[in-house]
DNA sequence: TTAATACTTGACCGACCGGTCATCTTTTAT
DNA sequence: ATAAAAGATGACCGGTCGGTCAAGTATTAA
């Protein structure tokens, strides 16, 4: 009986996907544990708490999200400005086939999170924050690569990195709250654009 | 006995504040009426259900909004971009304040609750979304001045404006996630450079 | 003065919340 | 073959959730 997956991968699954459509305090363990076809103790044997869930969610979730679009995205071998074109557009196709199945755009599950639970757990938010530096992070190395090939001038690239992660997040939240992939087209564009420059003193 | 506020303001002031610091899900009735000092039969008797008290709070948090701050740094008497320059000082004080108060930012109630409900109620969303509509027009006007003023060059003011409120949402979520406003300072001089130019066809 | 209306009280409701536990079955290691 | 460990079961827990209601007290209008 092997072909049926793993049952703690299984919870994760589900649970992974029902926060990012709903919110983490709307989404009850019993649910997960119905459409995960397990039971209550089974959910318990594997997570001490529902805390411990949505931590492994995130991890999950990150570890998905770095192996998958992030790493296509922010190929070396592509141009770096064209590294931001394709952050866009699979923001843009994620957002629309999620909604074209379920109606509506679910946004993104870390700046979810992010705005639900940061003021109620400091650990939780840790984790979130982590993440968004992550991903910065690669925003950071695309600007350097764009600078050090004279594409760019130069610029603060680690605040920049922030800002267009800011932006990013932004559009999204705006996306969601229009319930509209296509702000993200609209409003796409302007990402490659954003520029910080060093703080002179 | 006119010197105590009215129950129903009482609610809601508590309601604005609980909702803005944890999340919609999270606050319950029941607290609510503790903090407000009255009895639960009295709620109903002013609200029929709690989705229409967070109605009630986003319209009056949207008015103290309007008349507010919004007044203040969208004053046509100011040169144009430092109405921008006075969004971010707003922000950055308020979230900070905030923060020395509860140890926590807040972010924008707005933000907060269209990324948490958005998915689930279609009328909430709209509302939110018709708030969102309304600052958007704020920056909308800004830039049109500035360009009539010949400050800035020709642009898209409509999709421009979205995209700065896109990013003002996105700092405040980074900010919050990192529980830190001086990302407002560091990500704020980006918000005046934000360009998006007329569809060329 | 009276009658209607606005407001308040506090007990109460069923449903659901996150979480526990004793018991049973299955798998794994020796 | 056997014992230990891992996994699954489903009844159960106290607490809280949003919401109701009958009864009482102020307030207002006629």
């Amino acid at each position: 009986m092997n072909n049926i997956k793993d049952t703690r991968e299984r919870i994760i699954e589900v649970a992974k996907s029902r926060f990012h459509n709903r919110s983490y305090a709307d989404v009850g363990i019993k649910e997960i544990c119905d459409m995960a076809s397990i039971q209550k103790g089974s959910f318990y044997h594997f997570f001490p708490s529902k805390r411990d869930l949505v931590l492994a969610v995130i991890d999950e979730f990150a570890y998905d999200w770095a192996t998958g679009f992030v790493a296509e995205a922010f190929d070396p071998a592509l141009p770096p400005m064209d590294r931001i074109d394709y952050v866009i557009d699979a923001a843009y196709y994620w957002q629309k086939s999620n909604k074209d199945l379920n109606g509506h755009i679910p946004g993104c599950l870390f700046g979810n999170l992010a705005l639900e639970i940061s003021t109620q757990d400091d650990v939780l938010r840790a984790k979130l924050n982590a993440v968004f530096t992550t991903a910065k992070d690669r925003f950071k190395d695309t600007l350097d690569d764009a600078a050090e090939q004279g594409i760019i001038p130069p610029l603060n690239s680690e605040v920049t990195a922030e800002a267009m992660l800011a932006y990013l997040e932004g559009m999204i939240l705006l996306a969601k709250a229009e319930n509209d992939p296509e702000v993200i087209y609209r409003l796409g564009p302007a990402l490659k654009t954003i520029r910080i420059e060093t703080s002179k003193h």
